[in-house]
DNA sequence: TTGTACGCGTTATCAG
DNA sequence: CTGATAACGCGTACAA
């Protein structure tokens, strides 16, 4: 079944010329002009045998093995992470280079191993993924190749990493409710300490009191964000005369929560109160009746950032002197866009 | 950044040995006992100096890449996939070797794009998956490479395959329903034509049957597998006072829109109306209320069965002889669990 | 027990 | 315009 595959050397004597020239026809070696009939002889003969050049002996000896790869916490096995994944592969099919793609599971020694593995294997540089957006360290061994951070803030100088902008995406929310004219907010957020719960909430409160609402006003409930967390604190939230008419949730999974429990205290979404997401998930805001007006995090545009990132480290690291690095170690904070349905009408009273 | 990487020649040197005598300590070779002062002093030197073998170097010499790659549509995008693909990496990671993953966005230059980009890295093998289960035939280029078909049913002979059993999954549906007392059933089914709509219909209607309920007395809507499709044909199914008592949805996007229909019609889940989806498609099955009663896709058992089938093929044919195709060209119909959650109970009427 | 030397499939340098 | 030949880093007969 597995035939030994064909190699330079049976192209080169079938075309009846030295495996040099070979290389240089296949290779379009600039400024060597080679016989126009011997070139096409070698391309002719090349097609037939189906030669496809051995990438590894290739990479031994350009020093480039055209491969980066991409290491993630659980990233491989959320919904998320594809967009992140697609964004920074169809950057890097476009420069012919392919991704390993590994995950820990939030692990330390599996981390190691599949770093080292990564390594062995020549990655010409690595991308870094949090699932979810958070503050890291590089890790040691990747001090000596190109590396970008993704979905993460890197504490570690001279790394550039790629996060989304969770005060943007706060002040979005605020100002997708304040635009419908709700004036009576509310703000369901999740318990845990990370970028993404004190950004969102921040930037809410920000742009409301920006628009003239005494931030104070807005209530605050944090819970787990689990679809149960969402029912309750929209339960508490909502069972009450001065209910708030707009309701922001720091994910769509909170948002389903909500839903569920407007449905029982037989409030109207959006007629009696809106909701507005966060995430866009797929299949979860879009399947659910009225549609959630929900904010996507940009993990396509991170997964094309870092690796654009990653590539002009690469290059710019070929002559080993580091220039390119101050260009390239710049971070950035990534805005995802407003994606609006049907959960968010003016309010009533 | 970018320092250049320490190779066998140095830690030789340092430890003041040939290279010979280190490949030996480092790779454990059988039947040669190396004096154990220079045997610990090498991995001390190895150790300092952080020496990590280069593959490729290993990989041309030794004609085993220990890479597999994982080659999909658009499988890379879909949640689906994300087990699969687990299931596959897991136990390529207990062979110690790591899995290309690439994806075709269902385009056929892509697709061989990426298939000689595969074989030019020298893969081992090739995980060919589909997003969905359907039957496809094996590209030429692949007949000299070891490969296993996941999710799909493969036409050519000799190429082991691996898909979801789907009558069984339409059985465990009826089974499920049945069980509960449900005599008066729907399935809203695809409209497409593939293995899993005909198959969950066969199955669904083979088990009732069984059951000694009146196949034709099965209401069957087929409509496209979205919510907003669900939604309409569990409209049709249920506004009407011969309602079902008990209805499978194709899948659980499906179940999301009847879930909406019975809202509108004032019908409860489970009490009025019992509803079993299909997939158990994460955040969607979990999130919403009542849970929703699945029968689980084994992707993340046809990712492990295909790798192990892949390796079984790989090893089999490290003679050359292609021993063990015979065993291993076995293809098989994997079968998911049934996932109880909330939304089946007994017949009110 | 340890070292020398060759080959894996390419690219690149330098002659011819 | 074309062809030897030396790396690339490692594994491994074979020799010492």
């Amino acid at each position: 079944m597995k035939q030994p595959r064909v190699t330079i050397k049976q192209v080169a004597a079938e075309a009846g010329v030295s495996i040099t020239t070979v290389s240089h026809v296949l290779n379009d070696v600039p400024g060597l002009r080679v016989n126009p009939a011997t070139k096409q002889r070698i391309l002719e003969v090349s097609g037939r045998l189906g030669y496809i050049p051995n990438g590894l002996a290739q990479s031994l000896r350009t020093q480039r093995s055209h491969t980066i790869g991409l290491i993630g916490d659980e990233i491989v096995t959320t919904p998320f992470a594809s967009k992140l994944i697609l964004g920074a592969q169809e950057v890097a099919l476009a420069r012919d280079t392919v991704l390993f793609v590994v995950s820990t599971g939030y692990q330390r020694h599996v981390e190691d191993r599949e770093i080292e593995e990564l390594l062995r294997r020549q990655v010409d540089g690595i991308l870094y993924a949090s699932m979810f957006h958070r503050a890291v360290t590089l890790p040691r061994q990747l001090a000596s190749v190109p590396t970008v951070f993704l979905n993460a803030e890197c504490a570690t100088p001279g790394v550039p990493w790629v996060a989304p902008d969770e005060v943007a995406g706060g002040r979005d929310a605020a100002e997708v409710l304040l635009e419908a004219g709700h004036r009576r907010l509310g703000f369901i957020n999740n318990v845990d300490d990370i970028p993404a719960s004190s950004g969102r909430l921040a930037g809410f409160l920000q742009r409301v009191e920006e628009a003239g609402v005494d931030a104070s006003s807005v209530r605050v409930i944090s819970v787990e964000s689990e679809p149960a967390g969402g029912y309750a604190a929209a339960m508490e939230l909502l069972d009450t005369p001065e209910r708030p008419s707009g309701v922001f949730c720091f994910n769509d999974r909170l948002a389903l929560g909500a839903y569920r429990a407007c449905a029982e205290l037989g409030l109207r979404v959006p007629d009696d109160v809106s909701i507005v997401g966060f995430d866009n998930h797929e299949y979860v805001a879009d399947g659910v009746y009225p549609g959630l007006t929900t904010i996507e995090l940009p993990h396509y545009d991170m997964g094309v950032w870092g690796a654009e990132h990653l590539f002009s480290l690469i290059d710019g690291d070929a002559d080993g002197t580091g220039a390119g690095e101050v260009a390239a170690a710049e971070s950035a904070l990534l805005r995802g866009p407003v994606i609006h349905r049907g959960s968010v009408s003016s309010p009533s009273t």
